[in-house]
Order: C-alpha cells, then structure tokens, then sequence
DNA sequence: TAATAAAATTGTAACCATTACAATTTTAAA
DNA sequence: TTTAAAATTGTAATGGTTACAATTTTATTA
C-alpha cells in the first residue's frame, strides 16, 4: 500500500499532530509496512533518508503517536517496546523460534464481566510456536 | 488461607524445586495473599524474618518459580514485573487510578483462530478506571 | 565424624532501553 | 527582518534486572 504525502499530513492533522518531516517518515513506514517495529527497527529505516537524525526523535514520534492515541505500544516481554498502526481491537502472537509477530482476532466482548470498569487499553498477547515452525 | 510448612515443602516437591528457607517463604507470601507483588513487594515482606535477604535471592526465586511453571510473570507497562501464583486462564485489570490490580475471567476459548499454533503462554491485561474511581 | 562436592545465597558491577534535559536548529508568527 | 514557538539533537541520567564471582549452607561420601 503506498501514501502519498497530503494523505500523511492529512492523516496527521486529524489527529493534531504537526506534520514535521520524520513524522511522515515515521508515519509512511507504519502505515506502508503495517509491521511492529521497534524504535531501532524505525530508526535504521529512515537514517538513510535523513542522516542526521536522532533516535531520541524516534523515541518522541513514536510517544507523540501514541498519546495522540494513532499508535499502540505493544509489551511483548522483550527488551524493546513495539509499535503498532492498527489500533483496532486484536490479539498478538509471539512466536518464540522465528520470532514473527502475527495478528489474530478476538472477540469484541471480551472481559465483559468487569461491569462499571471503565476500559482504556486491551492488550492480549499469546506466546508459543507458529504453525510454519512445528 | 493458611498454609502449613509441610504442605509449602510438598507443593515445591512437587514441582521439582528443593525446599529452602527462602523459598518457603515467599512462596507461603504469594499462596497466602494471591495478590500481585513486585520483587521489592516481597523483599519487605521478608526481609523482618530474614534480615541477611539478598534481593538477588528474590530474583533467583521468582524466576525459578516461572522457570518450573508455578508462578506468571505480569507486565503491566510499569517499572517492575510483578508475579502471580495463579496460573490458571484469567485477565489483568490495571486501574490507572487506584494502582489496584484485578482478576477478570476470559473465556477458554480466546484466541481460537490460531490453528497449528503452540500457545504456551496468554496474557491478556486491560488498563483504565476501576468501579471504585469513578 | 570429617572431608568433599553440590547447591543456595549474597553483594557488587554491568547491562541497556528509555527518559530527562539543555543546546541547537528549524519553522511559524508578528 | 525580528521574535517566538516548536522540533530536533546529543549526552547524561535512570533504574529494574541480570551476570558473576565469592561466600555460606546443605547434602553426599568415605
Ligand atoms: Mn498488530
Ligand atoms: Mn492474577
Ligand atoms: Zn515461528
Ligand atoms: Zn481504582
């Protein structure tokens, strides 16, 4: 899938984020790979194109994404973080061999029983061995 | 609930843990309050009895015990891991208010789209305002 | 019982992803 | 052009966890 730039600003502007330039960087890359990068998996894509960049800008595209609520980070009991465009409700898989991460549906009423809990974030994260590792 | 020393010894028997002092310990802590201690949580539970506590010895302890299957690891995007000797399918509601942590039931079957996939682990953590901060 | 080996515990140093923060650069407003 | 605001950068600090060697405790053997 590819972006064109007024669609990243755009999208950016919707969502009161200033369009800078490693923004839309940082932006192209989620929305075009929709993967779960790290920070350094973002920063050593886009360093080709701005050599001067900073991983700390990194670090503060990717907390600004995700106060404006554009991104999800995700805890996958490893030592970096990840990031996540889809923002809609589904499951994480970690495979343990290969170490792919793949999506799964979930059920829109889980944890219904927690009536009067008001629900932020849902993260529902599996572990184990994808089918092409058996 | 109460639970005698020789039915502590036998439950880390059984699991393939030697019995020591420290282990007796702090696995009488998470079977007596089932609560969702942190290391430090439970290095001041015990350090009164033991004064000579290490916190390493808390580490090699709850890494031991996640290690032979009696205790869950619980990362709820804080600092600190917490542990859980409840290893039964459940959820995690964090209340970002009150810091409470609470169980939630899930049913049996989340997740059943990943077929051919060897699930060894399923955390599934919720975040958001408990009943008691509205 | 004494000697020896194995296991457990301890204390300190190292790790390292992330954050804090001040300086610099870029962009926008006046 | 001036001035202010925002964005970016580089470095230092943070802090929970792990690595590891030394010490202590426990179990085994002679
Ligand atoms: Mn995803
Ligand atoms: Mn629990
Ligand atoms: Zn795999
Ligand atoms: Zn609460």
């Amino acid at each position: 899938m590819h972006f064109t730039n007024d669609e990243l600003i755009e999208y950016l502007r919707k969502n009161n984020i200033r369009p800078s330039n490693i923004r839309l960087k940082v932006l192209k890359y989620l929305l075009e790979n929709r993967n779960h990068p790290t920070v350094e998996d973002i920063y050593h894509h886009i360093i080709h194109e701005i050599p001067t960049l900073s991983r700390t800008s990194i670090y503060n595209t990717v907390n600004l994404f995700k106060d404006r609520g554009i991104v999800n980070e995700l805890s996958l009991n490893e030592k970096e973080l990840r990031y996540d465009i889809n923002t809609r409700l589904h499951g994480h898989f970690k495979c343990e061999s290969c170490g792919n991460i793949y999506d799964f549906q979930v059920a829109e009423n889980i944890g219904d029983g927690l009536k009067g809990f008001v629900v932020y974030k849902k993260d529902i994260n599996f572990y184990g061995i994808c089918i092409n590792c058996q």
